[in-house]
DNA sequence: AAGTTACA
DNA sequence: CCGG
């Protein structure tokens, strides 16, 4: 059997619907596309990725950094968004004007037009790393969605329900792709299968994600 | 608890 | 051997 990659049909829908609430826009339209590479350089120079411990003092595979009013960090002692950066004790770098526009663009896209998000995590994922299944649901109002935009080397999303046992079902996830979810999918558990090898002509052997959100 | 591994 |  083939990936899922080679799996999918020569003419992608450009959306499709993950489940109630939850949409995949297949290669959206990314305003100022030329500036968000930039901006992320931007932000990781005054805010470095990082590699933070989870709970269970588990070191993430995924380095992280973020930009907007609060920024998500977890530590032995929990998940949570800070208003400062505890590697810097500065606040985290302001989100700029092409990712937020680009995040309320999508949102809208998928049916959530009153999205104003004030944290951006940016997630950068280097070949082996992955996001084992998990929940968003340290922000305040579930009522808001999340919104996931996908840049560089494509990747395994997994999309669950609200029980971590629950089926997973899968789907590709390329450069451009912006996943949002909320409503009666806002709690649902999702992951990203550890990234494969390879060479995005932008961005090299690496993916960028940026995830949205209204955490307060 | 956003992790890893073993094994059927 | 690969993948779920």
């Amino acid at each position: 059997m083939a990936d899922l990659f080679d799996a999918l049909p020569p003419v992608e829908p450009p959306r499709v619907a993950m489940a109630e609430g939850a949409m995949l826009l297949r290669g959206f339209a990314l305003p100022f596309e030329a500036e968000l590479l930039p901006a992320v350089e931007a932000i990781a120079a005054a805010a470095p990725f990082r590699h933070l411990v989870t709970p269970g003092g588990h070191r993430m595979s995924v380095a992280t950094t973020s930009c907007g009013a609060a920024g998500w960090v977890t530590d032995r002692s929990g998940y949570r968004y800070d208003a400062l950066d505890p590697a810097t004790g500065r606040r985290w770098p302001a989100m700029p004007a092409c990712f937020a526009d680009l995040a309320r663009q999508a949102a809208a896209a998928a049916g959530y037009p009153a999205f104003r998000p004030d944290a951006c995590l940016i997630n950068l994922y280097l070949p082996g790393a992955r996001l084992s299944l998990h929940q968003d649901r340290n922000e305040r109002d579930f009522a808001q969605p999340i919104v996931s935009v996908s840049l560089g080397l494509p990747a395994v999303f997994q999309f669950g329900g609200e029980q971590r046992g629950d089926p997973a079902q899968r789907f590709a996830l390329r450069h451009g792709d912006v996943a949002v979810w909320g409503g009666a999918s806002r709690l649902r558990f999702h992951g990203v299968m550890p990234l494969k090898d390879g060479d995005h002509p932008r961005l090299g052997g690496r993916r960028i994600n940026l995830t949205f959100r209204k955490a307060r």
